[in-house]
DNA sequence: TTGAAAGCGTTACCAC
DNA sequence: GTGGTAACGCTTTCAA
């Protein structure tokens, strides 16, 4: 293994002089950067980056933590990630969660700085105890799909999305309206699906429509569980006549579910979805898009800014819009159904 | 910053004994370690992992170079390696390739080592000159989904799954089969599409029926190119009444294609998919399953292993095997449609 | 069983 | 401009 202290001596230089030519510094005569460079050439020298690591007390690494990173929209989001980290010098280190244990444990380990220069947390609330810690330890920290008093963060308005899609499904006719979604109370503390329920109630009271409880489902991301969840509701003595799920994937389910009661879509039942990933568009589905993409991106690129500008970044959110994306899975409520 | 050498002079021990309280050693009596334990936990230590990483020369990552990150199979695939890696002490860093560019930029800062321990590439083949480096270095690399002499790999075999394929539409009376996959002469050399065009080739010819060039379509893993490529075979005089597509995503594009010709699947034209991903169940997709998670999950043990071991893997190769998928998209030929 | 000290390969500060 | 030389914080060898 070539170090620079070989290439010094080959060069015969000093080993300062060999790292101001790596590293690209203006103080070195055009020759002996030259000779110096030729010495790099004959002996093919490469850095070693753990010593430049330990060296720079950085370790050009970006964390991402992000739970379920298989569910499509996650997919989505590290797509713009990494978008924005192509060209980039920095690494990209990958942290699934999928339990609370498991986000607690990436936390822990993170806090114990040397494995990120810099976080993007995805959809989920760091243990105030960590992210105090972080954030005391000067990590830039950018927050995406959720948000933390005094954490920088892009998000959607989720509760406008829930409202979008009801609206659409009130303007079509439809008064049985059934949401099916997430817990709210569920072991992650997410949101999201909460907040478009927060839409949906609300646009259904504005409407003077009649909430109907029973018409509202929680279940996991699955689509095989909104499925089962969506054949509960299509069986009830009175049956929704449209659904709104607080994700794309719910919505095949639903879908799915449709197909085997017998139901029609959108003759018999619309159904709306959330998200619009890749496959909704091949299903028909209408949704409320969300730009994943470019959630991840934004996020990112506020990341590499903080990290080169060296000071910790200002504190502010993204809101990044969502809108009704029309397909045809929707249609006016059929009157003589109900 | 508090370091080691603080924990000693709290503890009233030396730095190294500091080090073997932390890397478990079993030479350190019980109390000296106890008292070790409390100034750690006095002073809140946390180890500076760029310091061990540079110390121990390796630095606690493995690398997955893998094309197209975002498709469905090699999220799959990355599941796996996710779940492999899962307890273990190692970072995962993600190298996205989406051109030959991409991926040449990509192994030669590999090449230059101390950026991962260990490499697992995906369905592409290293450039020469990178590989022979990276293995004379020492680096472990298992390559999963394409094989290359004298580098271990988890495989499958494409060429029967091309047969499976074929041979179940044979089987159903087809004989009019349309072939659509990627163009062997692609410039990532992958070769999976062309493996299973090599079955279907095979079968055709072995049950006796002539194989019509002009029922074979190349183009790229897009499903709306796929659903492009197929609306041309439907638009044939002689149209073909199946089609095997060489991934499940382009299958989709063909059932797209399928309906919007006013085509039924699978009576008046029978699909059969490749890889069975998670949308496939969804669509009634017959296909052709191949472990997509258990290759990530091989490969990375494979390659765990080989770390720990600290010697050069044995080279091997795994071969996982394929099945036929049947589901709701084929159907027997409907003979007077011929 | 433990301490001292020599690495690990850079970077960066300080003289010259 | 450039060389010499401390850091950087840990692991590991060598004595004791």
């Amino acid at each position: 293994m070539v170090t620079i202290s070989d290439v010094a001596a080959f060069a015969g230089v000093g080993a300062g002089t060999v790292s101001r030519v790596l590293n690209e510094s203006p103080r070195v005569r055009p020759e002996t950067r030259a000779r110096v460079l030729a010495a790099m050439a004959a002996l093919d020298y490469r850095p070693n980056p753990l010593a430049q690591r330990l060296s720079r007390g950085r370790c050009q690494t970006l964390g991402i933590v992000v739970p379920f990173f298989t569910h499509a929209s996650a997919v989505e989001r590290l797509r713009g990630v990494v978008a924005a980290l192509d060209g980039s010098r920095y690494d990209l280190v990958l942290f699934n969660v999928e339990t609370p244990l498991h986000r607690d444990e990436h936390f822990a380990t993170l806090t114990r700085s040397g494995r990120a220069d810099g976080l993007l947390v995805m959809s989920l609330r760091p243990p105030p105890g960590d992210l105090d810690r972080l954030i005391a330890a000067g990590m830039p920290i950018v927050l995406v799909d959720v948000r933390v008093e005094g954490v920088s963060a892009v998000v959607t308005d989720d509760v406008e999305g829930g409202r979008l899609a009801t609206r659409h499904l009130l303007d079509l006719g439809h008064e049985r309206i059934a949401f099916l979604g997430q817990d709210p109370a569920n072991p992650f503390g997410f949101t999201a699906s909460g907040d478009r329920e927060r839409g949906y109630v609300e646009v259904l009271g504005s409407s003077g429509v009649d909430r109907d409880e029973s018409l509202t489902r929680y279940g996991s991301h699955d689509r095989s569980v909104a499925q089962a969840l969506a054949e509960e509701l299509f069986s009830l003595d009175e049956p929704p006549t449209a659904v709104f799920a607080s994700s794309d994937v719910q919505a095949t389910g639903v879908l799915a579910a449709a197909r085997s009661a017998g139901l029609r879509v959108p003759e018999d039942v619309s159904v709306v979805g959330y998200d619009d990933v890749e496959i909704s568009a091949y299903a028909g589905l209408t949704t409320v898009r969300q730009p994943l993409f470019e959630s991840g991106l934004l996020g990112t690129q506020i990341l590499l800014e903080a990290l080169e500008g060296g000071a910790v970044p200002a504190v502010g959110e993204r809101v990044l819009p969502v809108e009704l994306v029309q397909r045809t899975s929707t249609a006016a409520v059929h009157r003589s159904a109900a």
